[in-house]
DNA sequence: GTCACAGAAATTTTT
DNA sequence: TTTCTGTGAC
């Protein structure tokens, strides 16, 4: 490296020089953390603090002292933010670093199971369902057991099915429990439910599927079971490294410490305050329980930071500091002055709505480009009427989180295709793609996949069978049409072209089902656009599972957002982990910020207090809160309501705010009367409680 | 058994 | 607005 020609005038120490001193470049607990020797470490890093800096910074470190690339691990939330911190690392010690495995836990055991299932007897060819498909996968076992007798009392649902065995395999609760706890009147049925979770466990091995859970239980397994297997897996990396590590469950903090038995070089760093995905099994506890697990851990708390202005970071700790179990932290920073988070109140949706619009194009012609803005709220619907008012006034907008164009059933009903040429003991998709088909319907679709079973799923199955007279059109169709995608073709683009084959048959079933068709067809020439970018069937397959886009529109031509100049508007759960120069939270008020159904659990409760807290450091310089008076809608029963501010936004928080109400001039658009007080929308409404109609 | 239709229900957060 | 469920015709 030294024999590069020096450029003069030389400058100062290059990002390719080996000698770079990184420690100059942290300040002193991060620079403690970053270069730790070994053994376990605890990193507490509040929001805002260099989390990702240190991190980034500490594989640096490992990589300067000599570790191979390829035997350091980082293990992250989302594929973007493991490529972020890489691409990071790259631009501190150079492209060394490229070999360094990084992922989210899911993708880590996809690749792992991949690569040594098969010696644990699961056949490296499996297809990885995700949610829907588990669900659906659950109610044929739902449905074959009999269990769900429709005269007797209500039976969990799939979704609840599911949710249950996710939850069970998630903490190593037990299922009696978690019922218990959750849905004490199923709890007669547990001895039926466990009959169909051994039923669901018993279908996905015969048709060689893998769910979510399941790359997280077999990399445990992997690790835990044959000696040699588990020593081998364990021993490929020397030191492990894990982001939002306040967001792991039980299984995962297992699967680290079989990881690390042999060295215990495990560095993780979280902040037990933002932990928000309890819902998927998360448990702050493993955070809180760290240095128990790991004896001899050292604990690097980081608090300066480096984002926002101090008033709101006051407003921030304040909130967070009413939390019942917590590594005490206080959030400081050395930029000065900045102004107070407004707490906004406003008459009602609409006002909400304009009032967020009209300050967005203040802060926008007082030179702010709108990608430094965000508006956040606690759930993907709470922003419709926002989203019509944006798109009214043409203000581009880019919606994280929420629907996703992988959830459309016609975009799963061609992906089903897919998964049966790739896997065809996949019955999940064998189901969907049947039930399709003119003159087959439940029972003929249940009679066609036992003929295939009893041939053992041969890819040629399908055209043996002989299926009733109304069905023989639509299985010939179909027969047809599989037996031409059979041919192999490994040239780039064959996944798209096989879209293209499946749209012959599909499309007139789309036209037919829907009324407007038009979109959904358009969605369809975007799904095959993003296939040609794979190199086979099975990578897109296992792509589109583990790391679908975020929003419609990272499904574009892949040109990043830094170009255009878009608003962003997101749930907080999306929201993580990101910052903007401005933050809107609207919809601050019981019931939804916290949620209704939160109130009344402790430990939910505890969540949403924390989903806020991370709502509000993602600002830098300006925060705004906004809570309507009065909602309509039949939200919960509930069809006109004055509404409470939220619970979290207590006396003394408040009085780290300022006060904002707006005054709106009469709208232009409404030539009405001054409001005589009484909404007749609402009062009529009123009339109809319990109707539960939703909105527009 | 399939299918069309009507009416009802349902909306947290995500790998 | 979309998705699910129940009902009855064929």
């Amino acid at each position: 490296m030294s024999d590069v020609p020096r450029i003069y005038p030389s400058r100062p120490v290059e990002s390719t020089e080996p000698a770079r001193d990184l420690r100059a470049e942290l300040n002193a607990e991060q620079a403690a953390a970053a270069t730790f020797p070994s053994g376990p470490l605890l990193i507490i890093a509040g929001a805002g603090t260099g989390k990702t800096r240190t991190l980034t910074y500490r594989v640096a470190d490992l990589l300067q002292r000599g570790i191979p690339a390829e035997r350091i691990l980082l293990l992250t939330f989302t594929r973007r933010a493991s490529q972020e911190m890489l691409s990071r690392v790259e631009r501190l010690v150079g492209s060394a670093s490229r070999q360094v495995h990084g992922g989210t836990f899911h993708s880590t055991g996809h690749r792992l199971l991949r690569r040594f299932g098969a010696s644990a007897g699961v056949p490296s060819d499996f297809t990885i369902m995700d949610q829907g498909d588990a669900e659906d996968l659950m109610q044929l076992s739902r449905a074959s057991l009999g269990v769900a007798d429709a005269k007797k009392k209500r039976f969990p649902k799939k979704e609840t099915l599911h949710y249950i065995y996710s939850r069970h395999i998630n903490t190593e609760i037990p299922i009696e429990e978690i019922i218990g706890a959750e849905y004490p009147p199923f709890l007669e049925y547990v001895e039926a439910i466990t009959r169909i979770y051994a039923d669901y466990t018993e279908r996905k091995a015969t048709r060689n599927l893998v769910d979510y859970d399941d790359l997280l239980l077999f990399w445990l397994a992997m690790l835990e079971g044959s000696d040699s297997l588990g020593s081998r897996i364990a021993g490929l990396y020397d030191h492990v490294l894990v982001d939002e590590y306040q967001d792991t469950n039980t299984l995962q903090a297992r699967i680290l410490s079989a990881m690390c038995r042999g060295h215990g070089n495990l560095s993780v760093v979280g902040d037990d305050a933002q932990s928000i995905y309890a819902f998927r099994g998360a448990s702050f506890r493993n955070i809180l329980d760290f240095p128990r697990s790991f004896p001899d851990t050292t604990i690097v708390t980081l608090e300066e930071n480096y984002r926002s202005v101090q008033p709101i970071l006051d407003v921030s700790n304040t909130l967070i500091s009413r939390a019942a179990e917590r590594y005490t932290k206080n959030l400081w920073t050395k930029r000065e002055g900045g102004e107070k988070p407004w707490l906004v109140s406003v008459q009602d949706e609409p006002q909400q709505t304009r009032f967020v619009v009209e300050r967005i194009l203040e802060l926008h012609e007082q030179g702010m480009p709108l990608r430094e803005m965000s508006v956040l709220f606690r759930a993907g619907y709470m922003s419709a009427d926002l989203e019509i008012e944006l798109t009214n006034r043409k203000i581009p907008f880019d919606k994280w989180g929420g629907l996703k164009f992988l959830e459309a059933a016609h975009v799963k009903d061609i992906l089903a295709f897919l998964r049966v040429l790739e896997n065809p003991r996949d019955e999940v998709s064998w189901y969907r793609i049947l039930m399709l088909l003119p003159g087959i319907g439940d029972s003929t679709a249940r009679g066609l996949m036992e003929g295939l079973q009893e041939q053992a799923w041969h890819p040629d199955a399908f055209q043996r069978i002989v299926p009733p007279a109304r069905a023989r059109e639509a299985h010939t169709a179909l027969g047809t049409l599989l037996h031409r995608l059979r041919t192999t073709d490994d040239t780039p683009g064959a996944v798209a072209r096989e879209i293209s084959r499946i749209r012959t048959l599909y499309d007139d079933i789309l036209k037919e089902k829907y009324d407007h068709p038009d979109s959904r067809l358009s969605d369809l020439e975007q799904l095959q656009g993003i296939a040609g970018g794979y190199p086979s069937r099975g990578a897109f397959l296992s792509a589109i599972a583990l790391e679908p886009p975020q929003s419609t529109q990272d499904l574009g031509s892949g040109a990043e957002d830094d170009e255009t100049d878009t608003l962003v508007l997101s749930t907080v759960h999306s929201a993580k982990g990101k910052e903007w120069d401005a933050v809107f939270l609207i919809w601050a008020v019981d019931g939804y910020f916290p949620m209704s159904r939160s109130i009344g659990n402790e430990e939910e409760l505890e969540e949403e207090r924390r989903l806020m807290y991370v709502a509000m450091t993602r600002a830098r310089n300006h925060l705004a809160v906004t809570y309507p008076l009065h909602s309509y809608g039949s939200r919960r029963g509930a069809d006109y309501s004055i509404d409470q501010l939220s619970r979290f936004l207590d006396r003394e928080v408040r009085g780290q705010m300022e006060r904002v109400v707006p005054q709106f001039d009469a709208l232009p658009d409404t030539p009405a009367e001054p409001s005589a007080g009484v909404d007749l929308r609402a009062v009529m409404r009123g009339r109809f409680r319990g109707g539960g109609t939703g909105g527009r």
